[in-house]
DNA sequence: CTACGATAGTCGGACGTCCTAGTATCTGTT
DNA sequence: AACAGATACTAGGACGTCCGACTATCGTAG
């Protein structure tokens, strides 16, 4: 370790730094300011998502379940007869028919909920909670609210500050 | 018409209501409040994601590529020599290094990117830009810029306040 | 009462993400 | 100099999401 070594150490270990501040600074760089904010905005939520996700799915791994199943088994749970027609459950968690037949698929086959005839409308199908999927939500619940919900690694006041504006943003899309 | 049709109308339609909002209400109702907000905010940034992923993705649609490749190819149009190895764009964009290997391959497929040899490192790989990736990734930018960076349906505040929260929550979590 | 457009769900395919496992190569130790 | 552990990338598989196409059923307009 020759002095004229240390000659080439004046950014240590070259990665401490915040990828999106450095795109945006890029982008400004390149004459894109009135861009640079917004691209700093949607890349963020990219990742902020990618790591809330990655929080939740490592608890509920432990029951077997995923996110997107966990959520229909909480609209069922919450839901006054314990069961919904597939369309409303699409409606709700806002995702395509064909994600909820994936979702249900999986959570039929792992004996939580039941297919069931709709007794009006011979084209809808019901959506059964059953016990199992009711005992599976409530403990998971329990577990996310302790080890995610309460401690979602920001201020209390930057989680309702998140929220306002986030359900600007859902408003603005037509979601309510 | 009749008056007395008129009294049963308290809810028009029974959906403007925000999905969010009313989970939030049945969590307290159920006596989670230390976790609702929590709840909601990462509910929250799940749809959020995907509102924004879905708006980028419908201008990227044009140019024959999805928002993870052209993430790639932003890295390599603002990296100095025009390429960069494998393992620095997983870091880079925190993703597995399977997803690089998935979008390289069809970056490359597409003739956009090229894989080279590494000069000094036999086990990495260099991705090249090629000329056809420079200008899709230029034309695409001005696009995404005008089409949603410039308008991302919340008030330039609520932009960077969010930025920063979101920051915090990427920090927390050992992004950088 | 029939016919046509709307609605409910499913199927097959494309894509991105992660995980586990496996091969090749580098690096520091002994 | 040989070897053991770390590192770079790829292969195969699971999962969720969307899209387009398809079938069955509903509701309503003639």
């Amino acid at each position: 370790m020759t002095p004229h070594d240390d000659q080439r150490v004046p950014h240590p270990d070259r990665e401490p730094l915040d990828p999106i501040a450095e795109a945006r600074r890029l982008w400004i760089e390149h004459g894109w300011e009135s861009a640079a904010d917004g691209m700093a905005a949607v890349t963020s939520l990219m990742r902020a998502q990618q790591i809330a996700l990655g929080r939740v799915e490592a608890v509920l791994r432990r029951y077997g379940v995923t996110f997107a199943r966990y959520e229909v088994l909480m609209l069922l749970f919450f839901s006054r007869a314990g069961s919904l027609p597939m369309g409303r459950i699409g409606q709700r968690l806002q995702v395509h028919p064909t994600s909820v037949t994936n979702a249900v698929d999986r959570l039929e086959a792992a004996g939580l909920v039941r297919r069931s005839a709709h007794p009006a409308d011979r084209r809808a199908i019901l959506v059964e909670l059953l016990g199992a999927g009711r005992e599976l939500a409530l403990a998971a619940t329990k577990d996310l609210n302790a080890e995610v919900f309460e401690a979602p690694g920001i201020p209390p006041s930057g989680v309702t500050g998140l929220v306002g504006i986030l359900t600007e943003l859902r408003r603005d899309a037509g979601d309510f």
